[in-house]
DNA sequence: GCAGCCGATATTGTAGACAATCATGTTGAT
DNA sequence: ATCAACATGATTGTCTACAATATCGGCTGC
């Protein structure tokens, strides 16, 4: 979460961090060695276990005493909880959006949709994942309320593990379709409209999981074929 | 949070220092000097670390680099943000209680209001803050969203720094009066009446508070009468 | 064949010493 | 009197060595 200007090595640690994961290069369960990631980084462990311990809290990392770290395994209930939370938050701050919208708000949603075309016709996937997300934070960013667009960062971050681990198929994640239906909407100044498309987007994303089976937890369950992070 | 039932010698800290700041004995601006918090909860300097790390996520201290922690000073916009999210979360999560009450739930508030009255009473100070967040923290609670409610507990905190802060006059936070009146809707099922008695209480609450003058803060200007952490 | 114990391994947790960084105070030159 | 340079103090950041903890595999006894 760049809130900061100046980015600490602790800051960008987590940066990296959470790409990864929203990327889903680095998938729930994978272990996260201490002496790995100062290695890594170039940083001491004591760097390292700061920026752990932002992750624990950010809910992307779970650390077990004296075991070391892996990636999050959300369980059925919390990616319904936070498919809950993102309703809750992503209406208000669309609702925002679209009661204060101005050109220049409307120009750079544009802008953020053409990009997003774009990298679907070159197929680039880390590009499309990454894009995905940026269109919900630049929502965030425009509805002027940082505290909400860091807990959505968040939400953003947990969605991208709870998808990697339910997602059955491999589906896109939000098509630029839908994106475009909501920005359609704040153009007309359709509150209710916006909103809609916005519950209904999150809806299409979240009806995409297979939410009635639980996985077993890499940390539960070795797996067949091992791999380490 | 006490979002583990174990609680590690972090959860410990972190938990004390919350309520510390909570209950405003550590005023913004405090100093929070590494050495320091490893003596009082004898724990080494890296657990401590870890600890404030967290903490930095949460808003409720801002760490500066080669310079040490001080407990955090929101500014009037962040003030604002804080009870925009507030209003945000909280709307929801009544609504959700509203919808979905049960006896018991019911029976749970009555009690927690109980608590409040007899602490108003014999006019304790401590009990009084902790339960006043208590209340909230409670519909998050019975809402079944455990990640808003380990929102909202992080927005309890915030409101707690932004009152330090931006409180002018000795004013009550919310009275139990107030959160009576929530329960009251709640019992009657009544969804919109117990929105709308939230957000009453919520603006109460932000209009007690002086969100006009920016307040010098103590890491950029010394105050007259210097006190430490 | 199974349960329990023990040793090994992997990784984190701790402590102490010292380096690094930043702010503040002092001193000397103008 | 003012300013720049330097010294000092306060605190964090790093490193290293080793302690602590949890897990796993092998061996033994029943």
């Amino acid at each position: 979460m760049p809130t900061k200007t100046a980015q600490t090595p602790i800051d960008e640690i987590c940066n990296r961090l959470w790409l990864a994961i929203a990327e889903r290069k680095l998938r729930p369960g994978a272990r996260l060695k201490e002496e790995d990631l100062s290695a890594v980084f170039s940083v001491s462990r004591a760097r390292v276990r700061q920026a752990l311990a932002r992750l624990e809290v950010s809910g992307l990392v779970t650390l077990m005493p004296n075991r070391g770290a892996v990636v999050a395994e959300p369980s059925i209930e919390e990616a319904r909880d936070i498919f809950f939370a993102r309703r809750t938050i992503e209406d208000r701050l669309v609702e925002r959006v679209c009661t204060n919208v101005t050109p220049d708000a409307l120009a750079r949603l544009r802008a953020h949709l053409e990009e997003e075309r774009a990298a679907h016709e070159r197929d680039d996937t880390s590009a499309i994942i990454q894009l995905s997300g940026g269109f919900h934070l630049l929502i965030g960013e425009l509805a002027g309320s940082r505290y909400l667009s860091d807990v959505l960062r968040e939400l953003i971050s947990r969605t991208s593990l709870i998808i990697a681990m339910y997602q059955s198929r491999t589906a896109p994640d939000c098509g630029p379709q839908e994106h475009e239906e909501i920005i359609r909407m704040i153009e007309a100044g359709d509150v209710d409209g916006t909103k809609r498309a916005m519950a209904k987007h999150l809806a299409h994303i979240e009806n995409a999981l297979d939410l009635k089976h639980d996985k077993p937890r890499q940390s539960e369950l070795k797996d067949i074929l091992a791999r380490d992070g």
